[in-house]
DNA sequence: GCGCGTTACTAAAGCGAGTTAGTTACATGG
DNA sequence: CCATGTAACTAACTCGCTTTAGTAACGCGC
């Protein structure tokens, strides 16, 4: 009979109390009364016998897990999600740290089960549950939040009202847009980062159309098409519009890795980056800073997007107030080279 | 009285058997006959009522979580992080998801709380480990295992008997090399992905001698220098290389953001990749297809790493044979513009 | 001196499974 | 015809905690 579990028992019978009282000391539970020299008995026990609850018959017991369901539904090769998860999953894993939270990972490839998720929940492995890259053909979702069931998107939905933190694609576009139109340019192309089925790239052609129209410039159409998250639809988008009889002065490319393809085009064809054609593109992956010439782009608030999102759902789990259940975070513009503001400033 | 949950009592009563009954299908528990009218009338029930049993029950009574917790211990800003998190956690969600086992999450920053993942164990949140950037200096760890906890680690560490899934960097750096030698290249410097305290930095630096040694090439102390996993470092350590009297025609940069760093030194000379110093790096990182030229590395198997630590771990904690506890994956050359590999066979 | 309110605890009833030790019914063998 | 075996179940205990409903002791006012 070697190392048997140490349980609330062993700590009560230490300490000279009840089980009762034992859980009450160690979950602090409000309103009831424990004289200061039985808490400390029972607080000096727990340390002594090196005391830790079981959780799963705190769960059963008490209704809860303490543990939040991440889901990841982003296809496996979105560069996105290497670019911001690892900085989303610290944000998420402080905030869930520090309110005692635990994260459990569930991964939604195309090839796996698309509803592998539901278990969690309806097994009770989680008490709440933050998707990130929501897909707007998932039946369940919906579903889910019909019941009542805590869920915050990272990422948008327009379908039903989710909670959701989400960055503020409209105004990161406007930004990037404008800032080309500040530089001078006026015949500004786009590359949207994926088809328009993803509110994120109808959110950014939106913001790319508001600043086109804010200094009224016209919307041409011929200047705009439609990336797929890679980057050799960027290359052969960016090829397109180099065939244009006019062609654009700048571009603004909604993925940093579609922009990667479109200045790899653009290079091809003897131009020149900034000079010839100036681009911005949108993410700030990693690999921005080091491209030829280093891109300049919009930064994600990956880290806070992760904080916030925690916060929000612990909040909704534990039925706290909520300032807001739809949050859209501000974004960075992060000017290097490609899109020749330093150029201009060095020369004037 | 809304909806109260399903549990296995409510399905013993619609299929009119005993609750014992029901958990001996539900769980096809071995040696124990049931007849197959029975079966199918409990699946039957259980499937109309839709129900699914609660985790916390389940394991507070068996004694298993079904659950595996992956701790990550890389500093927040490693670019390996980014590299390969992503494909790692697919790799391993696709092997728990097939074996029925859940993955908890426990980002262990330098800020955190360094022994934060040892709750998930005392607390019986999982049954076994899986810790990613193991650090020498984590007293808890030996401890764990001693105890008998099941853990693999993604990386190694000297110390203690560790189960392991790595990648065979001795052989990687070495093969890198070796393809420096066979392009014709007689002094190739070296600059490590890290300093020497870290087993991956030591490793890689050995395969580069290994590769010299068999070649019959000196080892020159000159040509190396030590990076630390970011892009300043290969900077840095290239401009003094570069400053050299006799400097290297070939390097081979053990992390492709250090290499980064190098190519940046090497282009700001005026000198050219391939032509006048050849490249190649390590990881094959996203971006290394992108940068001017795009990088000749190695590429990390990383799916693959997910998969086998996960399957090894869990064959640990179901006490089902195990061909090897400590697992060392081969890893890929990726032949791309920097090496002069391409410029050589275009040539001849 | 009685009733009432606090304070400081405790007994015991769950929570929802898994699991051990039986029990019943029926066929088989001598 | 009785002992033995086996197939097909079930009753009841267990896991380790939370939580509800009490209880005992004490002080206080009238």
């Amino acid at each position: 009979m070697p190392k048997k579990r140490v349980t609330s028992q062993d700590v009560a019978e230490l300490a000279g109390v009840s089980r009762t009282t034992v859980s009450f000391v160690l979950n602090d539970v409000p309103g009831v009364k424990i004289s200061e020299e039985t808490r400390q008995r029972v607080l000096e026990a727990a340390r002594q016998l090196n005391y830790y609850p079981a959780s799963a018959a705190r769960s059963l017991a008490s209704g809860r897990t303490n543990a939040i369901g991440l889901v990841l539904c982003q296809s496996p090769n979105s560069i996105f999600a290497d670019a911001v998860l690892p900085e989303v999953i610290r944000g998420l894993g402080e905030v869930a740290q520090e309110r005692g939270f635990r994260i459990l990972l569930q991964s939604v490839g195309d090839v796996t089960h698309q509803e592998a998720y539901i278990a969690l929940v309806r097994e009770k492995y989680i008490d709440g549950l933050i998707v990130s890259g929501p897909r707007s053909d998932d039946a369940q979702l919906p579903q889910l939040a019909k019941e009542g069931f805590p869920i915050v998107l990272l990422g948008q939905l327009n379908e039903v009202n989710f909670n959701f933190v989400d960055v503020d694609n409209v105004g990161a576009a406007r930004m990037a847009t404008e800032h080309l139109i500040t530089l001078g340019h006026q015949r500004i192309g786009l590359i949207t980062n994926a088809p328009l089925q993803y509110t994120a790239s109808r959110d950014r052609l939106r913001g790319y159309r508001l600043a086109l129209e804010a200094h009224g410039l016209p919307y041409d159409d011929n200047l705009v098409r439609y990336g797929n998250f890679r980057e050799e639809s960027g290359y052969e988008a960016m090829t397109q519009l180099l065939a244009l009889a006019e062609r654009p002065t700048a571009m603004f490319v909604a993925c940093d890795l579609v922009a990667f393809g479109a200045m790899e085009a653009i290079k091809e064809q003897g131009l020149s980056i900034p000079e010839d054609i100036a681009v911005v593109g949108f993410d700030d992956v990693r690999l921005a800073n080091y491209v030829d010439p280093p891109l300049t782009t919009v930064r994600l608030p990956a880290y806070e997007q992760g904080r916030r999102a925690a916060d929000l759902l612990i909040r909704l789990i534990s039925d706290e107030e909520v300032a807001e259940t739809q949050v859209l975070l501000k974004t960075e513009l992060v000017i290097r080279e490609s899109c020749g503001a330093k150029l201009k400033s060095a020369s004037s």
